[in-house]
DNA sequence: GTACATGCAAATGCTTTGCATACTC
DNA sequence: GAGTATGCAAAGCATTTGCATGTAC
């Protein structure tokens, strides 16, 4: 296990266990985004006893300590992705992958919506559009 | 029943039936957000052998017909509402409580996430916070 | 009369929880 | 050694589905 992706753990104070550690090198690897099977999926190759509910556990953890950040985009399950700078999440109803705007885009967004709000004290802000992606688009069109 | 209840969803071709009626005359008549069960209740008080899933079959062919919008804002259920302008929702963490921003504000935000989002057809948009609002603010700083 | 919606009951999918054991600090 | 995380099993909650009956058109 690399140091990098350790070292974050022990300075929030989460405790390090090999669950923990390689379900946040998944996330930390990828700027994508993960529901808790598909990452239980993943790090089940590495450690075949996982279970599913230690990696919500973990996730909980691992989001408390502000490195992970949860989202409902949509249907189906949460999915997971390592935090970075705010960003819209673009949905795509018809093969339900998730992208995201760049965090330029993303915050220009968000100060709008920071602008707006006031006398609220926002903590997280979500904000997903679901629709067609340019693929599917072009295929249905085609 | 009043037929600005009912109109709307023989213009729609959706089939009116006193459950859906009555589903349908409770969000339009507030500019409020409810989960299936809280709609459950109230129309119970009405129709009471309404069953749950009614409630969901019923919101299913709403919103089908445009006339009702699902979201998932934070955690819990899914919450519904009659379609109006596209708003940006804020859910206070503490009392649960969910408001939402008037559209001339919301549609400020909206249009700068649609300038953004070329390549994808969006069909809707989601934009809410988390946070604590002006009343827990309040209370909790004492 | 035909097609569709409802009630009822059971099932589903995702997520959480209790408890004994194992591990981290 | 003390406190916490994990595996395992079971429960929980929100939501969906199958099927017979009832209702809207």
């Amino acid at each position: 296990m690399e140091r990098r992706f350790t070292e974050p753990l022990r300075e929030r104070g989460v405790r390090i266990t090999p669950q923990r550690a390689f379900i946040w090198q998944t996330l930390a690897s990828s700027d994508g985004h993960f529901t808790a099977e598909e990452l239980w999926e993943r790090v089940r190759e590495i450690l075949p006893g996982l279970e599913i509910s230690t990696v919500y556990r973990s996730l909980e953890a691992l989001a408390g300590a502000g490195l992970v950040v949860e989202s409902r985009v949509g249907e189906g399950p949460r999915v997971f992705e390592a935090r970075s700078a705010p960003h819209p999440h673009l949905v795509c109803e018809e093969c339900g992958n998730i992208s995201h705007l760049d965090s330029a885009a993303g915050g220009r967004i968000l100060e709008a919506l920071e602008a707006e709000t006031e006398g609220f004290r926002t903590r997280e802000l979500h904000v997903f559009a679901t629709g067609l992606c340019a693929e599917c688009l072009a295929s249905s069109e085609g």
